[in-house]
Order: structure tokens, then C-alpha cells, then sequence
DNA sequence: CTGAAAGCGCTTACAG
DNA sequence: CTGAAAGCGCTTACAG
């Protein structure tokens, strides 16, 4: 069966296609009467415009892009979520792609998205340095970066303030008593696993600590990587940590799970903290302790910036780089050195 | 910077804009020289083709869209990243829809996927009766149910053999001596839970064992709700359960916080065996006995019939329903009735 | 208040 | 092998 058209109602309601696209729009003026009477059409012929046809016409598509590492990590997951329900309230759909932060990815899905005439899109994966991502903002798509840096392309952005959350979590363990300590680190293309560390490095200088390059292990991001990288440093007879810092929550149950195949007893005889407070965290035991993003607020922020800026017509607005402040949240896996 | 279009390139390359979208298509025998040429100009002036100017002459939109009752609840943002794979490679997104099986929800989405003319829909949500799919099915939108099944639409669908994984997880707690036992299931909108308490009870039943109305408990997806339910039965004195089934992994990491809020140790004084094996249930301590869907399969069968099928032309062929076996994770939360 | 007409960026017969 | 023209389903000035 086709699909009903604006030729249709028109025709059934005795008018001009030009004046059911007014009474469907709002626009100049049709009487009240006739109005109503489309209306009833409408309804009766199940039609529902093309928003096809009126994407090719210049109006929006009411379509989002959100570009992410990897939809099926619950940080990322919940974040789309997020996105999704402000979308939806707003009219708008929202195509999820994952890149696994590579560079390919990236850029096909860039260049799909450019082609299908997204209203916007939300980036909030690494790699984002790419060819694609200029040509996008060339044609002046909207584009907002969320929980991650863009060095090159001129759009705003909304993230955590890493440096402070990986001092947040040096803090903590200093404040347990823990000096020797190691880290689970991200690729170095992850803007934001990069200032975790180096905030967290900065706070044990300042405590007068060395944190020494092959303290920091670099893993992929998934449970089974920061196990082995964990494992590693547990087998170790003598300078063993007593504290890891993970950048992330996978990381962190990665690590869980080295130390109790080790033996190893969290926290008495070792403290683990992550990153990113996903439902993860409250779920393993112990419960771990993490350095928690305020989703909510930067997902609001960043929607906000993406949709409610086009207002503004080109993107000639001032570039706005928003941090929102990380915080600590104690759980169960970390505790003081034991004597 | 306005976009580019067919007849830039027609204008660059000296030839007609048909010429330009023949050697684009690989249609109409276009002489290699002007392909050549134009191959050329297009990438010089970066052309990219309108999706949606395409689409509006019948081809298609590549966009798929995904019905799911939450895609920050493991179970469906797996099932969304294979889907989001698939979809990739064969050149189409996919828009994300979480429902929370609310039928407002899900008849919104759908409207919104018509009106944007998706190539298909998969369904995975549950609530699917309302007049929205039946609407989109009369306009002949290819639509698949996914790990749900459609009681009224004839789509095909895809699933596990719930009722199959409900007596698998019968039968193992049945063989480790317990007969106490409760389950905490979905409400009864979700056909898959309503199956899997089905089986349960049928294995039971064949071994003698009644279980009562009152032995299920009726709760929303989530672990809270599967901690409180829990924690009803475990404050009992007397009739105490052994051993719970849970539908989902949620539910049974709920029932397992209440166990240790409660002090009743997993598995030595209570078993607890989930359905869905999500990452999560590798994840908790003890980690979790659950039963697993065949998730990939399931995945890529759904997807070949969404889109593949489409090569049949109507939705004339026969209706298929394939039902996928479930298997039995053992892990640590279930264990032998203590004497 | 209402309608005829042009046009958005493509594709598809149909002539040549 | 190539191009002129019609048309997809809408929106938007512009007349009346």
C-alpha cells in the first residue's frame, strides 16, 4: 500500500496542497473551518508528512549523530541513553555509531551522517582529528564534543574536568596512606584518559612522589586488558603497589578480578579506584570506589548546545568549552595501608 | 558553505546531471573517459550524494531502526552494538529507540521511524500490539521482532526458546537438591519473562514440585526492584526459599545485594541463577549462574531477514519464526542444598 | 484567506 | 554513449 501524501488529503479535503502544508505548519492563516476539516482528513487517512520530502526543501531532519568509542560499555551506554530521552522530548531521532576510537570508523560514519543531513552531532569518542570531522563542520553542521577534547575543530564542548578527577583520586589514596602506586591507563589518543593521569601524576609530585613511566601501564579499554596489565604488577615479589589508579571502571573490575585470582585482598591489601561511575561499580564486590562525571548536567549541556544553538544560524557563535567538576565517590575497594 | 550538489559536478565535469548520477549508480553505460573525469571532479569539489534527494525518488534511506526497552540495560546495548555492526557493514544506521515498554513510547517511535521512511524496523521491545505497528506493517516497512515475539503483526521473529531456558534453569537447581523455590520475574507485557516463568514452572511441575502464584514476584527491570522483592522473601522466618530464579541479570544481582544485606551467603544458604548472561554477570562476586541467549546468532538472523528480505518485494513471503536454544552458564552463584 | 507555480537534489525512462 | 524532461512529496514566496 503507498503511503498517503499531501496530494491526497488535499484532494479528499476539497483544497490546495499549499494550504494543508499552512494548516499542518501553522502558517498564513487558513480559517479555523477549513483547518478543522484537514484536520479530520489527516486522521482518517493516517497521513503522516514525509519528513523526506521536507528535509529536501531545506527544513530540519530531525535526525542526530552521536559518535561513541563503543555503545555496549555501559559509560557510553548510559550517556546515550541520556541523549536519546532529550532527543526524543525534542522531536528528534538519534543515530548511535560506535568507532572504537578508530580513525576509519570515524570517518565513514562522519561522511554517513553528512549525506543523511543530520541536524547535528554529538561527538564523545577519541580519533576525532580526522579529515571527515573538518568537512562537517566546513558545511556547518552543528557539532558539540562531549567528555572529550577536540584540539583541531573549532566546536564546543562539554567534559569532565579530568586532570582534577585523576588528582581527586590521588588525593584519596594519599590521604590512606598509599605511596607506591601504579596506573591503568588508556591509549594516548584518548584525550581524557591523558589528563587523568597527568592530573593524578600532579598530585603525588606535589605530595613529593614520583610516579615513574613504567608505573603506568597503557591497556585497550575492556575488563580482560586490565586484568592482565594488573596481573602483571601482582606478581611481582618486590615493589608491588599497594594502590591502582584505573581510568576507567573496566579497567578497575579488571583489576578486581587479577588481585583475587592473586590472592590478593581488596582493600587490605590493596585499593583500586576507577573512573566513570557506571552501574559497574556498584555491582562488583567490593563496590568500587570512582571518580564519578556529572552525566546528567553534560549531556544537558551539550544537547543544549547542539540543538538550541542553531538558533543562532551559522556557527559563528563563540566557541564555548564547558568543564563540569568530577567527584569522589567511596566505595568499598579502597582503604587504608595496612601497617 | 552550502553543500555541493549533482549539478556542481555536472557543471565541472561538462556533461548533463543524468551523466553524472548514471556513473555514480554504475548505470547506463557511461564511456570510462567521462567516468574517469567525474570520478575526478567529485572528489576535488568533495561531493557527497543526498541521501534524502535519493530517497525521496523511492531508493532507499539505509536507516534502520531499533526498538529496545533500554539501551543502557546491558542485555539490549549488546544486542545493539551487534545490530550497529551489521547495519555498518552493509551501509545503513541505525536510530536507537528506548522504550521502557511503555506504549506512548513505542507508538511515538514508530511514527517518528515512518515519517522518516526506515528501510526497517527491528523490534525488541515488548508492548508491541499497538495500532503504530500495525500501521507501519500495512505500509509494508519491513519490521523484525528481535529476542520478543508478536502475538498480533505477522513479522518474523527471532528468539530464544524462553520457556526451554526457564526449565534449564529448573532443572539445574532441581539437580542440586533444592525443591524451595521463588522466582522474580517482569510484568507479564513482556512475553519473554511470562515464557521463561512458564518453563520454570513445567520443570518443576515434572518433578513433582508445585510452584505457587505467590512464589512470583512481579517487578520492573531493574536491580533495585529485584533487591527489594528479594529482600521480601528473605526476611521470612519460616519457608524461606533455597534457591531463586530471576528472568534477568538484573534482577538476580538485586536479589544477590539482598542476600548480603541480609547475611545470607550465596550459594552455601541460596542460589541464584539469572537469564540474559550480560557482562554483568561476570562482573559480580559470586558470579552469577545464568542462562544465556545465543545473542550473535540471533542478532545476524534477525538482520539477514530484515534486509536481506527485502529482495522478495512484498512482505508476500511466509512468515518466519526462529527459535534459537538457550544454554546454561554455570557459574558461582548456585550450589548444592545445604544438608 | 487560498491556490498556481517554482524549486529542493536526485533518478529514470525516453529520445537521439 | 549522452542529455532534456518529468517527477518524488513537500515548502515558500507571490498573486489574487
Amino acid at each position: 500500500m503507498k503511503a498517503t501524501t499531501i496530494y491526497d488529503v488535499a484532494k479528499e479535503a476539497g483544497v490546495s496542497i499549499a494550504t494543508v502544508s499552512n494548516a499542518i505548519n501553522g502558517k498564513g492563516n487558513v480559517s479555523k473551518k477549513k483547518r478543522d476539516e484537514i484536520f479530520k482528513v489527516m486522521e482518517r487517512l493516517q497521513y503522516q508528512p514525509s519528513v523526506i520530502a521536507s528535509a529536501l526543501m531545506g527544513k530540519k531532519t530531525y535526525t542526530l549523530g552521536l559518535l561513541i568509542p563503543d555503545v555496549s560499555n555501559p559509560f557510553f551506554s548510559e550517556i546515550a541513553r541520556a541523549i536519546e530521552d532529550l532527543a526524543h522530548s525534542a522531536g528528534y531521532s538519534l543515530i548511535v555509531c560506535s568507532t572504537d576510537n578508530r580513525r576509519e570508523r570515524v570517518d565513514k560514519y562522519l561522511r554517513l551522517l553528512e549525506q543523511k543531513s543530520v541536524d547535528g552531532v554529538l561527538i564523545g569518542t577519541g580519533m576525532e582529528n580526522g579529515e571527515a570531522l573538518s568537512q562537517l563542520a566546513e558545511k556547518s553542521v552543528p557539532i558539540v564534543m562531549i567528555a572529550r577534547e577536540s584540539a583541531d575543530v573549532s566546536a564546543h564542548c562539554v567534559l569532565t574536568d579530568d586532570f582534577k578527577g585523576g588528582s581527586l583520586a590521588a588525593e584519596h589514596l594519599l590521604a590512606l596512606g598509599h605511596s607506591r602506586m601504579a596506573v591503568l591507563s588508556e591509549h594516548d589518543e584518548v584525550s581524557s584518559s591523558v589528563e587523568r593521569v597527568r592530573g593524578f601524576r600532579f598530585a603525588l609530585f606535589e605530595a613529593g612522589i614520583a610516579l615513574p613511566e613504567e608505573s603506568i601501564a597503557i591497556c585497550d579499554s575492556s575488563i580482560k586488558a586490565g586484568k592482565e596489565a594488573a596481573a602483571a604488577w601482582l606478581e611481582r615479589e618486590e615493589g608491588r603497589p599497594s594502590a591502582l589508579f584505573c581510568c576507567n571502571d573496566l579497567l578497575a573490575i579488571g583489576a578486581l578480578q587479577a588481585a583475587r585470582e592473586a590472592g590478593v585482598r581488596v582493600p587490605e591489601q590493596l585499593s583500586i579506584i576507577g573512573f566513570d561511575d557506571t552501574i559497574l561499580s556498584t555491582v562488583t564486590h567490593p563496590a568500587l570506589t570512582t571518580i564519578a562525571q556529572p552525566m546528567e548536567q553534560m549531556v544537558k549541556l551539550a544537547f543544549d548546545l547542539l540543538v538550541g544553538g542553531e538558533g543562532h544560524g551559522d556557527s559563528s557563535s563563540i566557541r564555548q568549552r564547558i568543564v563540569m567538576p568530577p567527584g569522589l565517590i567511596v566505595r568499598e575497594s579502597t582503604g587504608p595501608l595496612e601497617a
